[in-house]
RNA sequence: GGGCGAUUAGCUCAGCGGUAGAGCGCCUGCCUUACAAGCAGGAUGUCCCUGGUUCGAACCCUGGAUCGCCCA
């Protein structure tokens, strides 16, 4: 024996050793990272991006098994895979952390400056950027690190300065004043999608308008409105009603006055006002509200701003100048009920607008900010959807999809932070100028030189350029990630052209909107295709009482503690196997006490069998020189051998098939029962005897199926569990640590070893093997106490393959002796005092006559009569039923006739045996 | 308001037209030398309710209940 071998055999398995090692040794052999001109149809995936700064999550590590699986399987399959890694920049977060970094020393980020903060910024990214890394590396992907990118590379930014100026180019791309979601907090606008609807307890406020006379004179007549948001009267343009209203009818031309502001503003009609709400009178804020922008587009209401960035009011608000938006809110209130204005108070349910980053509300304010035009890079994606370009997985997805696409709005591009990358449009000024309007001319191009030349050709030599302070949201660089990782814009680029389009994205529903459809959107409009042909989308993973983990509330569960505990490949597969289902949500059981998780403790354990097997295999191999199992020896296989091989045929082919469309859950499941109930429970058990058979040659042949067999199940492991398969196909195959299972061949197995006739003999003899235990069980023997067993039957076939096994039956139920015997060839009142059990058309008989109490043995035949009574009567009726016979298919029918005729056999003989008994 | 998912053993979930499965937990025996991270045996289900289609429904279709998610 090797030293490898003997080390082996002595240890226990320990994940820790095993997966640094392996680690180690693909990233140091460069094992995955693939040349584009190898042969070798191309598969390549590309990583969501975690949050460079960030830590790994149990979503990551869900994410991450996923795509390993799939990248590692479609290796094996002999594809050319690239599957490639990156970070992404996440303009606010890292801002915000930052930002609060400052807040600590005093500081602002005002105050250090653009370039100071990007310094320290990039300093920030250089500090925690290592980790998620190193925790990713930790699971044990499959990706290529040589190839690894930031979506603020160099080259990336190059990418998106290139997306950018061709859509500016296509006139995709437009800057101007529009209402926008605004967050106080961050102090940047931010996109429809990074709002988030929460319900609360609000209130909605009753007060009154004084109607004024034609002369401007206030008359003592009133109209009242209703609003959650009595601090936004102040910018107030219009008081509107439904024009069908009869309440209101006589009132549409008039005017109101505006208390505190005292503006005269017009009653108008308006359609969308709806009747029913509070009053049906509605204050109109056309800068404040997105209905009312929209009514004031309409009726071509002035829009009067209130508010500051930083969600303090304006010099519009008069007396209420620089307070809180809360804080304005109550003394308008108290000042309306001084004037006598406020009418009522009601409590009210209703949803606010939040910043998904920022957690506070959302002001929509009227902001000029950068806008990339939808609907016509939506309806490209829409014209792709009916030929499955992409093809989601689950199918459901694509519904969701395809209606977000439909109902797209322009995407507000723009934030008003540093951390990312600069919009490259540079404003026009007058050498003396200094402040940049709405209406300043401005340059798109690819650099400041370039923009340069244009602005001289175009406005002249008297003039400088201010580049614009804002960056770009980070789902505009997301969405080019497919390709601007492989080099795009340069289409030459191999990489590009062998990779190109992607064959996967694996990623959460959550992101379906934010990522996805901007990938696809951006991929079809900058390569005229979609970047990837499937999308898988799983679900998210929950904590043990299913709640979603995150960050606030405290309740995530450690990928890396887990690891730690129970290593990579049990976390792996607990994720895959136990869990995931077809794109559900999975929960993870923890217990916060003891740091334990029954779920992935049950996958270790898988592990640590799989590592006993093969310790069983190698302490028994009589040689070094493997054996390699091939035709020659087909010829000499044992019935066992060729059972088997029948089931490890069909596992293959229905495993192959299965991960090919994504069935990860359902392949690790039957790969784990394969292993262990089939196996490590039959299988080996058969070898053992064989084993201490003197016979060389027989011996010999089950040393080569064990190996063959146990190999195959560890190709076929690998890529859920790749460390220890790797380990353990190591030392069965005395390979060198620079030959590598993570780049073997899949095993593809004809179907020439299946044998479902077979399979069923040998799931009798099972049931056989388990009724003696049972009995023996009932009987209370220990396993010590042998004793012979008879068995005995009227099937001529059945008897000849029990009688060929007779010697693993008598050892697999610590028999002192099997006998078996025709039916007609005993007197069965000899046996009239065993202990017995009838399955079908077998009678089992354990002579323990000493052992044998008959109201125990009465009481077993008792219930099984019972059962088979019960069997036998729905059997009957369906056969009975001459609709069934007719209309059922044949198989059917005919199972359902042998059943029936098996019952039967095996209620007369328990009826018999009661009889004798009695 | 619109859409989607879930409901199966004590718990977590597979199964999705032929009469119910796994893991964990539970009960009983076993240190049978690959594995106690294990072995053997065992108990446990109106497959949410309701109609309907079908020879046959946990599975397909009506309607409903409960829980959860997404969009507005």
């Amino acid at each position: 024996m090797t030293e490898m071998n003997d080390q082996l055999s002595l240890e226990n398995y320990s994940p820790f050793e095993v997966e640094k090692k392996w680690q180690e040794k693909w990233e140091s052999l460069e094992a995955f990272s693939p040349n584009p001109e190898d042969d070798g149809e191309s598969f390549c995936v590309v990583i969501p991006p975690p949050n460079v700064t960030g830590s790994l999550h149990m979503g990551h590590a869900f994410n991450t098994a996923l795509i390993d699986v799939v990248v590692r399987f479609q290796r094996l399959l002999g594809k050319n895979v690239l599957c490639l890694p990156g970070t992404d920049h996440a303009s606010i977060a890292v801002q915000t952390i930052l930002e609060k970094q400052l807040k600590s020393e005093g500081k602002t980020s005002e105050d250090i400056g653009r370039d100071e903060f990007l310094k320290r910024a990039w300093n920030w990214k250089e500090q925690s950027g290592g980790r998620i890394v190193s925790q990713l590396k930790r699971i044990g992907y499959s990706v290529d690190w040589t190839r690894e990118r930031f979506t603020l590379d160099q080259k990336l930014n190059e990418a998106v300065i290139e997306a950018f100026n061709i859509l500016y180019k296509k006139n995709l791309i437009y800057r101007g004043e529009y209402l926008v979601n605004w967050c106080p907090e961050s102090q940047s606008a931010v996109s429809d999608l990074e709002v988030e609807m929460q319900e609360v307890n609000g209130h909605l406020w009753h007060f009154k308008y004084p109607l004024i006379s034609e002369s401007g004179e206030q008359l003592d007549k009133y109209l009242e409105v209703a609003t959650t948001r009595p601090e936004t009267l102040l910018g107030d343009t219009a008081v509107a009603v439904n024009p069908d209203d009869d309440r209101y009818k006589e009132f549409i031309g008039a005017k109101v006055k505006v208390p505190f502001v005292d503006r005269e503003i017009p009653i108008i009609a308006d359609s969308h006002v709806d009747k029913d709400f509070g009053t049906g009178c509605v204050k109109v804020t056309p800068a404040h509200d997105p209905n009312d922008f929209a009514i004031g587009k309409r009726h071509n209401l002035k829009q009067i701003n209130v508010m500051n960035k930083d969600g303090t009011l304006n010099i519009n608000a008069g007396i209420f100048q620089n307070l809180e938006r809360y804080e304005a809110r109550k003394k308008i209130i108290k000042e309306l009920d001084n004037l006598g204005l406020l009418t009522k108070i009601e409590d009210y349910k209703h949803t606010v607008p939040f910043s998904d980053r920022g957690k506070v509300p959302i002001e929509p304010l009227l902001s000029t900010q950068w806008f990339l035009k939808m609907d016509g890079i939506s309806q490209g994606c829409l014209n792709e959807i009916d030929s499955k370009k992409p093809s989601f997985i689950p199918p459901r997805w694509e519904k969701v999809y395809k209606d977000w696409l439909e109902n797209i709005n322009d995407w507000c591009i723009s934030r008003q932070l540093w951390w990312g990358h600069q919009i490259p449009a540079w404003y026009v000024l007058d050498e003396s100028q200094d402040s940049i309007e709405q209406n300043t001319p401005y340059i798109v191009a690819r650099n400041e030189e370039d923009a340069l030349i244009e602005a001289n050709k175009k406005f002249g030599l008297n003039i400088k350029l201010v580049r614009d302070k804002d960056v770009l949201d980070t789902w505009f660089s997301s969405g080019l990630w497919p390709f601007s990782t492989l080099g795009w814009p340069n289409t030459n680029d191999p990489d590009f052209k062998k990779w190109y389009p992607n064959s996967v994205l694996v990623t959460g529903f959550d992101i379906i909107f934010f990522w996805v459809a901007r990938m696809t959107m951006m991929g079809n409009t900058f390569t005229n295709n979609i970047p990837f042909k499937d999308v898988y989308i799983h679900g998210l993973v929950r904590d043990e009482n299913n709640k979603k983990m995150s960050k606030s509330s405290g309740n995530g569960i450690d990928p890396i503690l887990l690891i730690d505990k129970y290593g990579s490949d049990a976390l792996r597969f607990a994720l895959i196997r136990e869990v995931a289902g077809a794109g559900q949500d999975i929960r993870l059981d923890f217990d916060r006490k003891k740091d334990t998780s029954s779920t992935v403790e049950a996958s270790r354990n898988f592990a640590n069998k799989l590592w006993n097997a093969t310790k069983f295999v190698l302490i028994n191999k009589t040689s070094n020189n493997n054996y390699s199992f091939n035709e020659s020896d087909e010829n000499s296989l044992e019935l066992c051998d060729k059972w088997i091989l029948s089931k490890l045929n069909q596992v293959n082919i229905k495993v192959t098939a299965l991960l090919k469309e994504y069935k990860l859950g359902e392949s690790a499941k039957l790969l784990y029962e394969f292993t262990w109930n089939d196996f490590c429970d039959w299988y080996v058990e058969f070898a053992k005897q064989r084993f201490n058979n003197k016979e060389t040659k027989n011996r010999q042949i089950s040393e080569k199926v064990l190996i063959k067999v146990l190999n195959d199940i560890l190709v076929m492991i690998h890529p859920f569990m790749p460390h220890i398969t790797e380990e353990l196909w190591h030392v069965l195959q005395l390979k060198p640590d620079n030959a590598l299972l993570s780049l073997q061949k899949w095993p593809i197995h004809e179907n020439k070893f299946v044998d479902n006739k077979l399979d069923n003999s040998f799931q009798q003899l099972f049931e056989i093997i388990r009724l003696i235990r049972n009995l023996r069980s009932e009987l209370g023997l220990k396993p010590s106490e042998k004793g012979p067993v008879y068995l005995i039957s009227d099937n001529d076939e059945l008897i000849d393959f029990l009688k060929t096994l007779v010697g693993d039956i008598q050892t697999l139920t610590k028999s002192s002796e099997v006998f078996i015997f025709k039916n007609n060839a005993v007197d069965k009142k000899e046996f009239a005092k065993s202990f017995s059990g009838i399955i079908s058309d077998l009678e089992v008989y354990l002579p323990f006559q000493d052992f044998v109490n008959i109201d125990a043995l009465k009481e077993r035949l008792t219930k099984d009569l019972k059962k088979v009574t019960i069997e036998l009567e729905n059997l009957n009726k369906r056969l009975s039923n001459k609709n069934f016979v007719d209309k059922a298919p044949k198989d059917i029918v005919d199972e359902c006739r042998f059943k029936l005729n098996e019952g039967s056999v095996q209620k007369e003989r328990i009826t018999k045996k009661l009889e004798l008994l009695n």
